[in-house]
Order: structure tokens, then C-alpha cells, then sequence
DNA sequence: CCGAGAAACTTGACATCTAAACTATTTATA
DNA sequence: TATAAATAGTTTAGATGTCAAGTTTCTCGG
């Protein structure tokens, strides 16, 4: 239904050229002259880029959801007890008003609620609802399938390697973060009051 | 100066827990019995979102611009004579709204231009100007600095193997990316009629 | 040469995301 | 216990992104 193609310019990273031997993307930034670590960053991403908008699509295409919407199901789906907002911003590493947004939407598809906390007044505990873990468990099983498809292409031992690198990197930055946030970090409000 | 602080829920993947012992986030969602594929998926993302965040935040700090203005001039630093906005749209994998919109910015900043195109009316071809091109070469001398800070957790040979898998990953993910477009793509205008 | 269809780009409607300001509540502290 | 500061969440403005429809120009078969 929403395959209908009628100019060119849409369809960048899908259809377009299913097997080309002209590679020209996000890597193409990348001079032969370049550092390795530029290199392996703009793979990484053109990598990550591409699974993404194809698991976007199949959202759209199957399930007529979006990809923010899965992975804050996905959250609390992990968490029994539900979730809070600043807790749901944290691991899926967007702002706090993207989850006020994107829970909205959810409650109102009937698929989240907002829970009064106890003990404090400014906070909800966000939870599934019966209908919102029955469609997420039909949309999980999809998407796994899904990733093993696109992810299908690396052996087993090498996507072992792959996990250990990369948890390895996750480590790195997590340290690396703080040291270049340092500066000024005590401009609080109040000053205006 | 674009640093003071108010809420906390803002900066959500950086300053929050330098070097917690507690790591949940996007990755949570992986179960222990969850399969390797979706576990090196969620891993991939969580790198990528993380360094990308960091990259977005610093290009604002210390250049007042965004990462989607900063790529398209890393494209067009790569390409002397300039582009075309459909091979820009290609390359940054982005629809052509997306590409107008951005190109729109850029230009009214004096950092592009849309040039005539000789031979095709109906195209421009997209050039830094003098100003954007030093412009660039600033903000891309930094850039490297911090993938290389931020990639500087993986040693040499860690750096060239992921290099490899992911191209290996690449090719496999343009494969596979036509055999589940294949179902309706002769749905053209004209099939209406 | 003409007309149909394709191609290049723009536009408009709308979803998503960030950063920053704002409200309400809780915590800390003097 | 006052009160300043921190926290939880929402709201707002503006950039980014998609999709679909619209305009202009090309291309090509008859």
C-alpha cells in the first residue's frame, strides 16, 4: 500500500540499487588517505543506518508502528513493574520530551498506561497494558526474525567477535563521556528566580 | 554557552553515570536466552546512538551547526565539480525533501550554492562555497579528533577486523535488502490509468 | 513534431527529535 | 522550619525526516 512509487527521489536506501558495484554513500566521506578509526566509524554507521531504515519499514509495512514506539514497549516489556519516564529517556538515550511524545501516543493506542507512583507525586510508572505485551510479544517475534535475516551474512564466530569489540567500545565511551563534559556544570537556574 | 544546565532529564546518555556499574539501556532489552543476532544488533545500536549523540553535541557546541549540515558538505568536499541533490540524497541516504531542506539552510548560510546545471534544466549542482569550504576543513580537522578519542577503546588490530566484518555485514545487508522489496514494484503511475 | 512517461527538484502535511524553558514536587540545609 | 536547589515531567520552538503530490524539463517512440 505504501509502495506506490511515483517520482525517483524517494527509496534512497532501499530499492534503488539492489546490487550495484558503484558503492557511493555515507562511507564515500571517507578519502582512501583517511585514519582508520574515521573509516570504521562511517562503516559502522552506514551499517547501522541501513538495518535501521529496513526494520522501520517492515514496522510501518506489518505492524503500522514506528520504531520509537517498538523499542519503548520493548523497555518495558523487560521491566514488570513498569518503567518511569526519566528512566525510559535514559535507556533509549533520547530527551525527555521525546518519551512524553512518544508515550502519549502509546496510551492513547491503548497500549501503555500512565500509573500514579507511589510515594511521589511528580512521577509515573508507565506500564503495558494486557493488549500492549500481547501486540508487542507478535511484533518481537517479527523483529527478531527480522534481525537474523539482515544480520544473517556474518558467521557465528564472527558475530561473537563483533559483541565482544563492541562491548568493549560501549566501556570506552561510557569513560570517555564525563572527562569532555567536565567544564561547566554549576550555571544552575535559580539565578533568575 | 549553549551549556547551562536546568532539568537533569536533558543529557540523558552523558553526564548521568560515567562509570557505573549498572548498565541498562537500549541493550536491557536483550533477555539472557535472546539469540546472538539480535544481541549484536542492540549492541551495534547502542554504540552507534551513543557516539553519534556525542558528535551532535559538539558539533553544536563548538560550531553552532548539526550533523546532517555536516555531512552534506563532507560530501561535497569529496566531490570537486559538486552534486547533483538526487546523488546527494543517494549518498546520505536521505529522502529529497530532506536533502532540499537542508541544502535550503546551508545556502541561506553563505556555506553552499545551487549552481545551473549545463545539459539538464531541471538539476543543479550543489557547491561549497569559498566560506563553506574553509568552514569545512575546520569542522572535519576536529571531527577526526573525537572519532578517534571516541574509537580510541579498540586497538589497531580490533579496528581493522571490525572494519572487515562490517563490510562483510554491508554487502550481505544490500542483498538482502531486494528479495523482501520484490513483491509489488510495478505499481508505477501510469498502472492507475 | 507530438505526446506519454520518466526524472529532478520543490512543496506541504505531518511525525520525530533536541534543547531549553516552565510547573510541580521533593530534598537538603542552614 | 524556611528556603534554595534538585528532580520528574511537560511544553515550546525549531531542525530533521518521510511521503505524496505538484511543477518543470527530458527522452523517446511514432
Amino acid at each position: 500500500m505504501a509502495g506506490t512509487s511515483t517520482s525517483t527521489m524517494r527509496n534512497n536506501a532501499s530499492a534503488s540499487h539492489p546490487s550495484n558495484g558503484a558503492v557511493l554513500d555515507l562511507e564515500t566521506r571517507a578519502k582512501k588517505g583517511d585514519h582508520q578509526a574515521l573509516r570504521l566509524w562511517l562503516r559502522l554507521l552506514s551499517c547501522t543506518v541501513r538495518i535501521e531504515n529496513k526494520i522501520r519499514l517492515r514496522l510501518r509495512r506489518e505492524f503500522n508502528t514506528t520504531l520509537p514506539r517498538f523499542d519503548l514497549m520493548a523497555q518495558l516489556e523487560r521491566s514488570a513493574g513498569g518503567l518511569r519516564m526519566n528512566e525510559l529517556s535514559r535507556r533509549l538515550m533520547v530527551s525527555g520530551g521525546n518519551v512524553t511524545g512518544i508515550t502519549d501516543q502509546l496510551e492513547r493506542e491503548g497500549l501503555v498506561v500512565r500509573a500514579d507512583c507511589p510515594g511521589d507525586r511528580r512521577a509515573f510508572t508507565v506500564k503495558l497494558t494486557d493488549t500492549g505485551l500481547k501486540r508487542f510479544r507478535e511484533m518481537a517475534a517479527r523483529h527478531e526474525q527480522w534481525i537474523i535475516e539482515l544480520l544473517g551474512g556474518l558467521a557465528r564466530d564472527e558475530q561473537e567477535t563483533m559483541i565482544n569489540v563492541l562491548w568493549k567500545l560501549k566501556a570506552h565511551i561510557n569513560g570517555a563521556a564525563s572527562a569532555a563534559l567536565k567544564p561547566n556544570r554549576r550555571s544552575q537556574a535559580g539565578g533568575t528566580r
